[in-house]
DNA sequence: GGCAAGTCAAATGTCTGACAATTTCACAAG
DNA sequence: CTTGTGAAATTGTCAGACATTTGACTTGCC
């Protein structure tokens, strides 16, 4: 049973109070996306409380996403479909949070990241499709780039290890990983790549795209292997 | 004194500008954890609006957990420290949001799970200590009550697994797959379990952690693509 | 009849001023 | 020294007003 630990004050603070009510109604079910919540004033007169309170209600919700408001004659407070960039962003954001906060060590991260995308690859070698490869090696190219920043190179990076999820096919899949991969971002980007380690992470995505294709679920988890240890090489150099 | 020196999409929605300002500040580290942020009525002057809408744009970073507030003479509005607790709830809430309003199947979420999950196992082989074992064989014993219902049979298979991600002894691991698992929490508990399909989870429980005893990190993976089977052949039925 | 322009109504966005509730602190009474 | 009491500061709530936006409706012209 997932106990609601969101039992903060009943009595105090009526718009947390009605924030919840209305939030609760759009988990259960009751309100679905692009459905319209009655206007400030239905609000406001059926909850009792004045319209600023429903206001900042709906400014709660709003700052978590839940809803979107539009004026005019038609406008209102409508129930936002949650968009997949919405989910990498929050989802991101409270890794990254974790992340700062726990003070991560950058192997104690990559020893995360490479072991929850080795467990996509068998996935990604079954369902991936053309145009997974093309962003694949689009973002190798721009690796081989010896101009790269640092920066821009990890960037790259995390590109392409996210169409690598991609291909995998769920969704599921695709933002837990983003999320963990953005959040581990900022360690990543204090890495100095010299020249040869370069060589040796483009060496092994160009392995990988190849075995992507070849649809060799096994070769991909000892490729991720050989990343892995690169990478942790090349962090604790 | 309202500065036209402000960025994109700024002619609308004050208190939201005004939130994001405020965030900025407190996210560039300008204010630190616990610092209080000055009164309303001084945002109000400082930023040029009026005092509601400074409330309403603190009310959306309350919603976010990034302030909290507190009445009287040396109340006001602090910022919070971000807490291991609150931003773990935030990650598992938009996870299990992103799932409930996406509308994913319980297949895609099945897969989903012990893909992740496989990718730890190698790590929780090398890892793993004796008291997760212990967790891992309490949660079996409970399991084989055949008087569980099917919810609390979930939740027991929940607390195993987390057992066995702790065990990877990596908490970036551990909090991504417990957000993961908390989100498809809701599409586990409509499975019902027919007793033969417990007995087979159960008897599959009781490899893994002989595997995991042994730390033979191959078979657990193995252990894991039959348990993925075998939770599909019970969705699916 | 059809189209264009103007008008209107509904809704959110913002402001103002007031009062209530809560909390701390100083200070006086005992 | 303790206790109570009131002032001050601050957030919480309310009521009413006006501004702004936007779609729908009306009107007038061809």
């Amino acid at each position: 049973m997932s106990d609601n630990f969101t039992r903060p004050q009943k009595q105090k603070d009526l718009s947390a109070a009605i924030a919840e009510r209305i939030r609760q109604d759009i988990l259960a079910g009751a309100l679905v996306a692009d459905d319209r919540l009655p206007s400030e004033s239905e609000l406001s007169e059926a909850h009792g409380v004045s319209r600023a309170t429903v206001r900042e209600a709906l400014k709660r919700l709003a700052a978590q996403s839940l809803i979107r408001t539009k004026r005019g004659a038609t406008g209102g407070a409508f129930v936002n479909r949650q968009s997949f960039e919405d989910a990498y962003a929050q989802m991101a954001s409270s890794a990254t949070l974790l992340i700062t906060l726990n003070s991560v060590d950058i192997k104690t991260a990559c020893e995360a990241r490479f072991a929850l995308e080795r467990g996509c690859v068998r996935l990604a070698a079954k369902h991936r499709q053309e145009h997974h490869l093309d962003r694949m090696r689009a973002e190798i190219a721009r690796q081989k780039d010896p101009e790269l920043s640092d920066e821009a190179f990890c960037a790259s990076d995390v590109a392409f290890h996210r169409a690598l999820v991609d291909a995998a096919g769920n969704p599921v899949l695709s933002w837990q990983l983003a999320a963990a991969v953005e959040g581990i971002e900022p360690l990543m980007n204090m890495l100095t790549y010299r020249q040869r380690d370069r060589d040796a992470v483009i060496s092994l995505h160009e392995a990988m795209v190849e075995a992507l294709e070849a649809r060799v679920g096994a070769r991909l988890e000892i490729l991720m292997d050989y990343l892995r240890d690169q990478t942790l090489r090349t962090a604790l150099s």
